[in-house]
RNA sequence: UGGGGUGUCGCCAAGUGGUAAGGCAGCGGGUUUUGAUCCCGCCAUUCGGAGGUUCGAAUCCUUCCACCCCAG
């Protein structure tokens, strides 16, 4: 946490147990803590845990005496996100929305409301750190490994988090959890929340079938032996297992199948057996523009880069591009690096920043 | 409608007289602020149908049915 002090602190407030913590720290430290619960997506399948969510909000906020205000994104959400994420998959990529929703929304438009409320700072639940340099912020891992939640926020641009603290950043949550039983909040043990953020969760195809047309084609083997038929390509996800129905084949090894890759122009979804995953690795890949959190490199340089959240680092050479992307060779090729999916670069707890994979090479 | 072969869970597939392996798929759950991956659990009283032999059959016999292959 950087400066203390009396100065107003907007707090996202989402119902749940980490940012009631965050809130709590903030009012520990003497800010005057204001809470801003915000909406990004209202419709039937999520109304009511919404409702219960902005109930368990304002509980929250009346336990610790601090004021409750509420936003809705949604049309900022529909416009910045929702709009980009259906694009990326009729380009049969696979978009990570939550990036793209704290780099646009909660470190965007929901940043400037806090700071129209008056706020120096804006606050959230986030297992991230951060730390001053003196070419600006850096962001930094979570303190606790298992919640590590910085590879959602490399997208941020570097400026924003001038104005950001993460509370809870340098907590376990087993020990935010401990704190908020003992502050008496009624959400101490309330489920960690999961899915999409603000979509929630719920059956993801059908969820993009609702948005998407069905484009039945081939499942086939890389040579060409037909296997099933898909709903669309952009129903699946490089490395998927589930949902491709394939059960046994004659005279194949009884392997679960994997997406190894897409042929858009035969409208083909190529698979691979579990023993042959390793012939469908890329030993590099490319980004679009970068978004950097440390100064932009000139150079060559090494880095750990996580390509999937919840995914080890892996030891890389990354060389930026004259057209603002990397390019990124690992030091042992990968399975499943997935265009419209980020890859987050590390050197030890720092981020260094991200982008989102265009082609693996 | 001649000869040969095959028929076991949605799929692949063990089992050749002793009381239905396993894998895949699917479903349920766990892990997880993407979609995945991963982990755990469930999943054929029944072996194409009908008879028969036997203490006992998916395994032997008879017959019917279906499909496949080779023949003219």
């Amino acid at each position: 946490m950087a400066a203390a002090g009396t100065e107003r602190v907007v707090v996202g407030l989402s119902g749940g147990v980490d940012s009631a913590v965050a809130a709590l720290r903030l009012i520990e430290a003497g800010h005057e803590v204001h809470g801003l619960y915000m909406s990004n997506w209202d419709d039937e399948d999520v109304h009511c845990s919404n409702a219960q969510d902005y109930q368990d909000a304002r509980s929250v906020a009346r336990e610790l005496g601090i004021v409750l205000h509420r936003v809705s994104f949604e049309p900022e959400y529909r416009e910045r996100v929702f709009s980009e994420f259906l694009d990326e998959y009729r380009r049969g990529r696979t978009p990570n929305p939550d990036v793209l929703c704290n780099r646009e929304i909660k470190f965007g438009v929901c940043l400037h409301y806090a700071q129209r409320l008056g706020a120096r700072w804006f606050a959230t639940g986030h297992y991230a750190r951060l730390a001053a340099a003196d070419d600006g912020p850096l962001l930094l891992r979570g303190a606790d490994a298992a919640k590590d939640q910085s590879y959602f926020l490399c997208g941020v641009e570097r400026g924003r988090f001038a104005h950001v603290l993460f509370p809870i950043g340098d907590l376990a949550k087993g020990d935010v959890r401990a704190r908020a039983r003992r502050a008496g909040l009624p959400v101490f043990n309330k489920p960690d929340s999961t899915g999409i953020c603000f979509i929630g969760e719920r059956p993801f195809a059908q969820f993009l079938a609702a948005y998407l047309p069905e484009q039945p084609g081939p499942i086939e083997t890389a040579d060409g032996r037909r296997l099933g038929t898909h709903r669309g390509l952009h129903f699946y996800t490089l490395g998927q297992r589930g949902g491709l129905e394939i059960g046994g084949v004659r005279g194949a090894s009884g392997d679960p199948w994997y997406v190894a890759r897409k042929n858009t122009e035969r409208n083909a979804l190529i698979v691979v057996a579990a023993r042959e995953r390793d012939t469908v690795t890329a030993g590099a890949l490319r980004t679009g523009a970068m978004n950097w959190l440390a100064r932009a490199p000139t150079g060559p340089f090494r880095a750990a880069v996580k390509i999937r959240y919840r995914q080890p680092d892996q030891p890389a050479l990354v060389t930026p591009q004259s057209d603002g992307g990397a390019h990124i060779r690992f030091d042992q090729p990968q399975w499943a690096a997935t265009p419209g999916q980020t890859a987050a670069l590390y050197d030890g707890d720092r981020c260094l920043g991200g982008g989102v994979i265009e082609e693996t090479l």
